[in-house]
DNA sequence: GTATATGCAAAGGGTTTGCACGGTT
DNA sequence: AACCGTGCAAACCCTTTGCATATAC
């Protein structure tokens, strides 16, 4: 018998090699990793894993529907589980807080968009910039 | 006398140099312009200019409130001059074709953000990422 | 005259790619 | 046996930085 993940893969035409398994586990435990961090905690277990192996694999991973990335700074992109919650990243421009919060509060927005472009928005998928609250008392 | 510019510049403790002129001219006639795109416009009028002046010059002029940058896809970034409409960018991760609409479709949205988080957002700062009507369309 | 701006070249972060070898099917 | 996946190294794009020279003030 296959796992979910395995057939996901199979039915994609791709093969089931350690390396595919470790990243998609490394993403899974780190809720937010970036490439080189997913590669660190592979590294923990199979210490010869490369880092493009890591870029291909999350390729993969992402195409065949197992994970998703977004893009919260400037710098690289962090990798989710597909099946976390779907939320927003809020990136203060001055102090550089993140926080996360439940995408549900832009459906109206979301909706909207939909009505007026056709266009469906992944809200989540880039995180959103400006000031914070803290930031914003001071002027 | 001294023109708008010219004082932003001076009233932030800067100089006033003809590639700064020059890269300010290119922002606002290229309305979109990437840094090597604003270094080809520069170049027409003086082709020594060097793309280390480019970035360093538009930190400034950005940080005297004179143009604003937006993420649109996952390359450079576009600069703008800060009097251009303030308006959100579309991203089609299917086509990768690129709509621009007015910010004021999402002001109810920023308003029950920052009513929920206090936190401002500049929803211009980077574009919005989903399919497009016509991809979606085709399933 | 003095501090700032510039050009140049080198280095940096993040990512992709060509190639030969090894592993999955 | 055929092909896909991997490791390695080099190349890539975009951006930043150190340094000596030039220029705005």
């Amino acid at each position: 018998m296959s796992t979910e993940w395995e057939m996901r893969l199979r039915s994609g035409g791709y093969r089931i090699t350690p390396q595919r398994q470790l990243v998609l586990e490394s993403v899974e435990r780190l809720a937010h990793g970036t490439p080189e961090e997913i590669l660190a905690e592979v590294q923990k277990t199979a210490s010869g894993v490369n880092l493009s192996t890591i870029y291909r694999n999350l390729e993969v991973l992402e195409e065949v529907g197992l994970v998703t990335h977004a893009h919260i700074g400037h710098g690289a992109p962090t990798y989710h589980s597909i099946d976390d919650h779907v939320h927003i990243h809020l990136v203060c421009d001055r102090c550089g807080a993140v926080q996360s919060l439940d995408a549900g509060i832009a459906e109206p927005f979301l909706n909207d968009l939909r009505g007026a472009t056709g266009f469906v928005t992944d809200v989540s998928h880039v995180a959103l910039h400006g000031t914070c609250a803290a930031c914003g008392a001071l002027g």
